[in-house]
DNA sequence: TCTGGGGTCCTAGGACCC
DNA sequence: TCTGGGGTCCTAGGACCC
């Protein structure tokens, strides 16, 4: 568990030190912070409240929580209409995207001062490695300033784990919440870790969690003194990484890029089931016309591309399909798409439809002309329009099909938000 | 007024090839 | 008729994370 460094002639053991920074509530606690700073006299943290979907349009769900909800046993992903069940007077507040990703930048950014190597793991998590660079000080004392500095400077609280590596850092930032820091070494393990329901162990979701229960595996240290061949044998590969976290083995890096991306897709629920095939083509042009906007912005082009749907009785299904040769081309996945849709389309009612590429490249021209189908036209087209909808937004070009249909010509991803004042704070 | 959206990775089974 | 087996590719579905 220790690294050797060889400076000069002396060996020095540096003891592995990593940092996960966990936004308490984050939507919650950025959108308090948020009203606070525009006068608003209550804190949302400090009152049964959540951050949810609209109902109206069936997005309605918990996206996130307060503590004091967490009394009436609110749930993540919960639909609202049974938040509310359990705690009529729980306040719902909309969610502001945008806001959220600047409050998530200013933090970044704040960490950045500290260390070079800064891994953005999702939007309110970020993984950092001290090792061997903190000198004489006490890392839970760095980890204290850090954690004032992001509550005084930036109006919200995080915890911070600390660990030997980004499994333990991860299990400790989770412990006691908010605003806390704890630890969690090799020695800890059995202490802090083991008595754990299993459920609590990183990547051990609802599914692992039954079948590890259906056999008496109740804890962390159960599934840690279980005999590795048979959780192997029994649950393959999954059950071998879940065997060594509960062990407090991990060794991945924290790493300073993102790795390339492998695939990309947006999807929707709409306000009202679809039930014809014109309908359903349009919504799925519409999403193809922003995945395949996000696809040539991070210039690649993709060979396959899959459809989803989800109907009235929450059932989905997908159907995908290589394509012959990669495109980063809006009219050539469309028709795929289509074509995808009239062959996996039972008829029946539909609440969700998704698009997806994957089997990314590069859309480096001298490859794309050896094969290419599309003609020069179409690129050119493309290109134009993703300039215009640069410049002047999205509205600015749509498809005459999208004009009257009460349909927005291009769906999935968060909605587009108007502007507010930000956060002087974060100015 | 009941159940989001964007990702990654893995597995099973069938087709196909040698 | 008692019917190889290993490897790769493809598709569908499911698991996990936030």
């Amino acid at each position: 568990m220790f690294w050797y460094t060889d400076v000069g002639s002396d060996l020095f053991m540096v003891k592995p030190i990593i940092f996960h920074i966990d936004v308490n509530s984050a939507y919650l606690s950025w959108e308090a912070a948020y009203q606070l700073d525009r006068g608003s006299p209550l804190d949302l943290r400090t009152i049964p409240s959540v951050i949810g979907g609209n109902e109206k349009s069936r997005h309605g769900i918990v996206l996130a929580k307060s503590i004091p909800s967490k009394k009436f046993n609110i749930q993540t992903g919960e639909t609202l209409f049974s938040a509310r069940s359990k705690c009529p007077n729980l306040v719902v507040v909309p969610p502001r995207y945008n806001l959220y990703m600047k409050c998530s930048k200013a933090m970044v950014d704040l960490l950045r001062g500290y260390s070079p190597t800064i891994q953005r793991y999702s939007i309110d998590e970020v993984f950092i490695d001290f090792t061997g660079s903190l000198n004489n000080t006490r890392p839970v004392d760095l980890a204290f300033e850090i954690k004032e500095r992001i509550k005084n400077e930036l109006g919200f609280t995080v915890n911070i784990g600390i660990g030997s590596n980004k499994l333990l850092a991860k299990m400790a930032s989770e412990f006691e919440k908010p605003d806390k820091i704890h630890t969690l070494f090799p020695d800890d393990i059995p202490s802090k870790m083991w008595p754990l329901p299993v459920s609590e162990l990183f990547m051990v979701g609802s599914a692992t969690k039954r079948k590890l229960h259906s056999r008496g595996i109740m804890t962390i240290g159960e599934l840690a003194k279980c005999d590795p061949k048979y959780i192997h044998s029994w649950l393959k590969s999954h059950g071998l990484l879940i065997w060594n976290y509960a062990n407090g083995v991990e060794n991945s890096v924290v790493r300073n890029e993102s790795p390339p991306i492998k695939g990309l897709g947006n999807s929707t629920t709409m306000p009202s089931d679809i039930i014809d095939s014109r309908t359903a083509q349009m919504v799925l042009l519409s999403l193809i016309e922003n995945v395949s906007i996000r696809l040539r912005e991070s210039k690649k082009c993709a060979q396959v591309i899959s459809v989803s749907l989800k109907n009235s009785d929450f059932v989905s299904y997908s159907h995908q399909r290589k394509l012959q040769t990669p495109t980063d081309s809006t009219n050539l996945f469309y028709k795929q798409a289509k074509d995808l849709f009239d062959e996996m389309w039972k008829g029946e009612p539909l609440r969700h439809l998704g698009v997806h590429f994957s089997h990314l490249c590069s859309n480096d021209f001298f490859q794309l002309s050896m094969f290419q189908e599309q003609s020069e036209k179409q690129r050119a087209l493309d290109k134009t329009i993703d300039v215009l909808r640069t410049k002047y937004g999205n509205d600015s070009v749509v498809r005459s099909c999208f004009l009257e249909s009460g349909l927005r010509p291009l769906m999935g991803g968060v909605l587009e938000e108007e502007d507010y004042p930000m956060m002087s704070s974060l100015l």
